[in-house]
DNA sequence: ATTGAATGGTCTGGTCGCAGACCTTAGACA
DNA sequence: TGTCTAAGGTCTGCGACCAGACCATTCAAT
């Protein structure tokens, strides 16, 4: 028979998984890029990070071995050994980036696009669903980014723990994961783009009135606020890249029909 | 050192995949459960096929020869031979979907929460994004639905092609991906529910509604009506299947900081 | 009848990743 | 000073999956 129709292919299909080497890399380096290790901290025993990063320990060693090339990680042994963060690896060029998007086959807007239907969804469950437990935690976050407004790895790195620590209030798993997916994949992104302390104003203001909703249990809010504050980095973003795609995109010639045509 | 805090477990954090065969068959499966190979078609030849599965040939038949015990396909030799649907598989019970849910460690709210970020997120994209020739698409399948009011089974199929065809129109591949997962993952529960002609009646309703909405380019109404079409599917399941977790869950007792802690 | 082509069926070799046992190092601690 | 222990470092064997070549079957076309 023939070919199948798009929306035929869209349910029986899928795509191969990548290397789990890569993805181990992908995984620590854009952790440490985050600042989840800070420099100077020894990272988990590999037998455990492996657990953690869903790879064998052979693999995880081969990732830690291609960081430690780089220059990010370092080895000790004996008693008081362990791998330890070296130092931030260099953010990758504009080039480098978009070579790397085109490498996977993905655009900035199809990242950003996912990352606002997530974003958004994870605000809108956590005005729903926080605890008030949680709510301190968020609230606590906040002097901490106002402190670092002047320093944008620091910001940058309670950014990303304030959008994460969100993302377990909306009680959603994978959710949670689909949004640290993100900010991976930004990770490199936004390293690139100029921020100023204004900005930085601005955006934590953003970060306030979203606590705030959420504590008022606001779900429309929460999302109208997290839409806003998504929109303010995406057209940053955008203006950085450009919009590579959505002329690249074909119209798309739908073709109706869920099955099998000639 | 010691473990990762939540937030920092999340960014680093993932899990492995799954084996390449079940999710071979767990693919060809639910297309046949959801009518996009309907009973006595020809499925694409192996080499084809293997391709819009993502696995390589040899898994695919592997799944196909499951497939063919379980009396649900069947291949013939020869020029005119391949590989031909014979029966749709009967739905498990609930029970086993219980089972199923619990192997895969996740829970229907979790399902439908991202269902729910999901769909709203593709109702608003399309409302912003889509052609005049796609809308003629969408609205092409509303007579088909309504004539279908009496046929669970063929009505399922074009409600699934409908969501398809929708996410299309959102211009998001990763959100269309997502979108047809939560439609595989759904397609043995929703065929549990039992669902009356006058529910359908409703269903397509909210159909009709937001093909208006999209033609009309009104995103905010394209999501509410969305939301609200989803709300009626899972209150249904959830009344099928019970909250099983909600309770289940932790209270998440959150370790704030991303860095390891002792 | 013969041939060609489209399909499923089989086999081989190779790579990747995993599990788990084991070795080595070096410092804490008694 | 010796021993214990928590880490990294090594090795082996296995299973899954893949790519690709090749075989076997059937029937349409000539």
């Amino acid at each position: 028979m023939g070919t199948l129709s798009t929306a035929a292919a869209r349910v029986v299909g899928g795509r191969g998984s990548v290397n789990a080497m890569e993805l181990a890399v992908e995984r620590l380096g854009s952790s440490v890029r985050l600042g989840v290790f800070p420099i100077g901290t020894q990272l988990p025993p590999e037998r455990e990070l492996a657990g953690v990063v869903g790879v064998s320990r052979a693999t995880l060693r081969e990732a830690i071995r291609l960081l430690t090339e780089q220059g990010t990680l370092e080895s000790h042994r004996g008693r008081t050994g362990g791998t330890f963060v070296v130092r931030r690896p260099t953010p990758p060029s504009l080039a480098q980036v978009r070579h790397r998007l085109a490498e996977q086959s993905t655009t900035l807007t199809e990242i950003l696009d996912q990352r606002w239907a997530v974003e958004t969804a994870v605000a809108e469950l956590a005005a729903r669903r926080a605890t008030r437990q949680e709510v301190v935690a968020l609230h606590a976050l906040l002097p901490l980014m106002e402190a670092a407004h002047d320093d944008t790895f620091t910001y940058r790195r309670y950014d990303t723990e304030f959008h994460v620590l969100l993302s377990e209030c909306g009680r959603s798993v994978r959710l949670a994961e689909l949004l640290a997916q993100s900010h991976r994949e930004l990770a490199d992104l936004m390293s690139l783009v100029p921020h100023s302390p204004d900005i930085r104003r601005h955006s934590s203001e953003q970060h306030r009135r979203l606590v705030r909703a959420i504590e008022n249990e606001r779900p429309a809010q929460a999302r109208k606020v997290m839409a806003e504050h998504l929109a303010a980095t995406a057209s940053f973003l955008v203006g950085l890249l450009g919009v590579d795609d959505a002329e690249t995109a074909p119209p798309a010639l739908l073709t109706p029909g869920l099955t099998t045509v000639s």
